[in-house]
DNA sequence: GTAGATATACTCGGATACGAGATGTCCGAGTGCGAACGG
DNA sequence: CCGTTCGCACTCGGACATCTCGTATCCGAGTATATCTAC
């Protein structure tokens, strides 16, 4: 049970997104130089994260991809459903109907105790991560990282867009 | 992200044995009869629940498996983990050092915040499992199972033991 | 000099290999039970 | 008839295949830009 390491990557791109101009993209190829990943790879997430509207594309020469809403608007968990699907991680197989004392499929129509405790604890487990916007990530970053480093993104940043 | 399906195999077989007078054991072939699942990989999974503690075995001919604590010292927490392990769901790999603009190790003794935001949405689930004793369950399979049904299956249980 | 058409280079998008971890199975190690034997 | 010994059948335990899903990559589809040409 481990969740995707494309989920973390998808984050940390949403926040470097947020430092783009108005109006403008970022292609894959720079964003994963940026985190030092394997290009190809960084693309099919964003893929994910674009299909979900989390990000919007843009084609052609000049395109790449920028926030499709505003850091307030985008939580932890569109995120990693965009990349991890919305599934259940707990998926009940119905085994109580099973075997030569199975409980006959009529008497099934609620969820048996034990998925409903799990999944009780996934819904703890998502609003968490609904309670946690793009922007709080953001402001976090702006307190917690060393100002220098902060200033170093926002110039390296600022020299691939002028290309 | 998926979890495995043991974890329900090994709730519901914690159940199970729950029912067992005090002193004996059920062996894995039979267990695995019960729910109707495949012998030999029930028993690899009930190999962990024992490894963690969750439940004995016992070896020798008449011997198999019992709860080793009682279902109110039992969590469903303590379940999943058995079969899952304790590991963390997300693993930051700590992408911030990479790349042009990475910071350096010695300020990254903190976790980062998108980590931090993953870690405490895992701790509620976690807590969410920990608070679900197998006396819970069991007592919720008592109420909400079919009362035939659950005179049934003691009446097979028994039937298992006699031979 | 300006407007339009065209070619081009750059971008995303989905189809395609590869590998690790989960799933599923088997045979050997260990132990209690019961039969057999002797007293 | 009872106690002891020995063999055996039954049990768990870990080592061994198989398969699905996550990881990683590539080439084709589509678009904005820049150039070139004609007016």
């Amino acid at each position: 049970m481990k969740m995707s390491d494309g989920v973390e990557w998808a984050a940390h791109t949403c926040i470097l997104l947020s430092f783009l101009p108005e109006g403008r993209g970022l292609n894959a190829p720079t964003i994963a130089e940026y985190h030092d990943l394997p290009p190809a790879y960084m693309a099919k997430h964003l893929q994910a994260l674009a299909k979900d509207g989390v990000i919007t594309s843009i084609r052609g020469a000049g395109g790449g991809y920028r926030l499709s809403k505003s850091p307030a608007e985008t939580t932890l968990w569109d995120i990693t459903r965009a990349i991890e699907g919305g599934g259940q991680i707990f998926r009940c197989s119905e085994i109580r109907q099973n075997g030569p004392c199975g409980a006959p499929k009529k008497d099934c129509k609620r969820p048996c105790d034990i998925a409903s405790a799990f999944l009780r604890a996934e819904t703890a487990w998502r609003d968490h991560l609904k309670a946690v916007s793009l922007l709080d990530l953001i402001k976090a970053y702006q307190v917690n990282a060393d100002p220098k480093r902060v200033a170093d993104s926002h110039a390296w940043l600022e020299a691939k867009l002028r290309k």
